[in-house]
RNA sequence: CGGGCUGUAGUGUAAUGGUAGCACGAGUCGUUUGGGACGAUUUAGUUCGAGUUCGAAUCUCGGCAGCCCGACCA
């Protein structure tokens, strides 16, 4: 991408009315725009990441079996009374259609969905344990949209549903999920930080399980376990004083916030919908549901609130909306840019040039920081045959040969 | 939803109730080129409505909008 055709631009300031990080550098960089509270455009760098993001869960979705659909925004009222939920969920986007008076709603979850969808097609043991998933924006009528990214009125999430045959079978694909999502979680550059939190589970089993990235800026409170890797959140640490999993008490207060959240279902939704099938003696049996979700629009705000120093953000090398930030850096070193920038490009390396002569050295290297590019490859008089690259996470600047680059590049 | 704060060029900020100014950005011309360079020149604004007043960006009331604290958060 030739950045002096990007259509965004960046900005010294940070918008007044932010407080959030993520919302002020996101911003600044030009990888968003607040249309309003809480509900955001995905300008072209941001979209790369958002992608990116999306990619890796996919895979590992995929992974477990997940089927990748794509169901409504738009819900009728009937399914949403058949689960009593109509009233009872407060965030609920109710409207009423202008012309036809029909009542609808807008998708925060997928339970009113999915599952009549699923009845449609398993009818017997045989097309037991399916799990299907989909990318796409929630609405969520929330009162108080806040922190960026971080609550939005309308986000984007991954949301995956199984069903099964049992409770054991449930138990037993839940496991598996919750390696799929540690293992996406360590893919997108947040492994080290995001922990499994036991959190309130609902009427059938006593836990449900959120991911918790810890980070200073984090609007929940979870207690970390000193001695194994998870921690309890902050709405059962009254009733629960002592690590679930391991017994230890030491447990360490600190501020993180969810990216992904599982649940059990059992069959609070199956049974409303009437969904059942039937065994080998032809006898009807209850499905058994599971739910997997992962904010992919909060995941990468906390990636910025995770990931930044005072320049600007810090992307991981797998979620970056581009692999190499190239500049040049004054008019006699175009051609050779042009050269190497063509080369990346035919080699598969996703590559930022900053091709714009009319800014100053200055602005484009603060413009690199900013954007926050894993790898910032600079050539100009000084750098003679050779390529200057510095990683963003580090200091150190090297000057190597174009070979070099490659295979530093893994090419 | 309860409470608090705030709305001024594209952005960020000034202006005792008395001529709306500055910086950045953007346009033009020229000089520059390793950490947001310099000169000249142009551009563009008081959230909306009502009230008080000779006169309102400024005071009052209301709307709308944004942010923050709380509540809420399958």
């Amino acid at each position: 991408m030739l950045q002096s055709q990007l259509f965004t631009r960046t900005s010294k300031t940070a918008p007044k009315e932010e407080e959030a990080i993520n919302a002020i550098l996101l911003t600044r960089a030009g990888f968003v725009d607040k249309l309003m509270s809480g509900v955001y455009t995905f300008l072209p760098l941001g979209l790369r990441v958002i992608h990116r993001i999306s990619q890796i869960i996919r895979e590992e979705m995929n992974a477990v079996g997940g089927q990748e659909v794509s169901m409504p925004v738009l819900h009728p009222k009937k399914n949403w009374e058949q689960t009593d939920r109509w009233n009872s969920v407060d965030i609920l986007f109710k409207f009423t259609s202008y012309y036809t008076k029909t009542d609808l709603v807008l998708g925060p979850t997928h339970e009113e969905v999915v599952t009549p969808l699923l009845k449609k097609f398993i009818l017997s043991y045989k097309d037991l344990p399916r799990a299907v998933f989909q990318i796409q924006n929630k609405f969520r009528d929330e009162l108080r949209a806040k922190s960026g990214l971080m609550r939005g009125r309308e986000f984007l999430m991954k949301d995956m549903y199984s069903f099964h045959a049992s409770e054991a079978d449930l138990d037993e694909y839940y496991e598996k999920a919750k390696i799929a999502y540690e293992t996406i979680f360590k893919r997108v550059g947040l492994g080290k930080q995001t922990v499994l939190t036991y959190a309130s589970g609902g009427t059938f089993s006593k836990y449900s399980h959120e991911y918790q990235t810890i980070v200073e800026t984090g609007e929940d409170n979870v207690f970390l376990c000193q001695k194994c890797n998870i921690a309890v959140n902050k709405e059962i640490i009254a009733d629960q004083s002592t690590c679930p999993q391991c017994g230890n008490k030491d447990l360490k207060p600190v501020k993180a916030a969810e990216v992904g959240n599982i649940f059990k279902l059992g069959t609070k939704f199956s049974k409303p919908f009437e969904f059942q099938y039937k065994d080998q003696s032809g006898s009807l049996q209850d499905i058994w549901m599971g739910c997997y979700g992962i904010g992919i629009s909060r995941l990468m705000g906390v990636v910025v609130e995770a990931f930044h120093d005072d320049k600007g953000m810090i992307w991981p090398e797998s979620i970056a909306p581009y692999q190499i930030h190239l500049i040049c850096l004054d008019d006699t070193s175009k051609t050779k840019s042009d050269i190497l920038y063509q080369e990346l490009q035919k080699n598969q390396i996703e590559v930022l040039y900053d091709d714009r002569m009319d800014k100053t050295p200055g602005e484009k290297l603060a413009d690199a920081d900013l954007i926050g590019i894993p790898y910032r490859v600079i050539l100009s008089e000084r750098t003679g045959d050779n390529i200057e690259i510095k990683k963003r996470s580090e200091s150190d600047i090297k000057l190597i040969s174009k070979k070099e680059l490659f295979v530093q590049m893994g090419k």
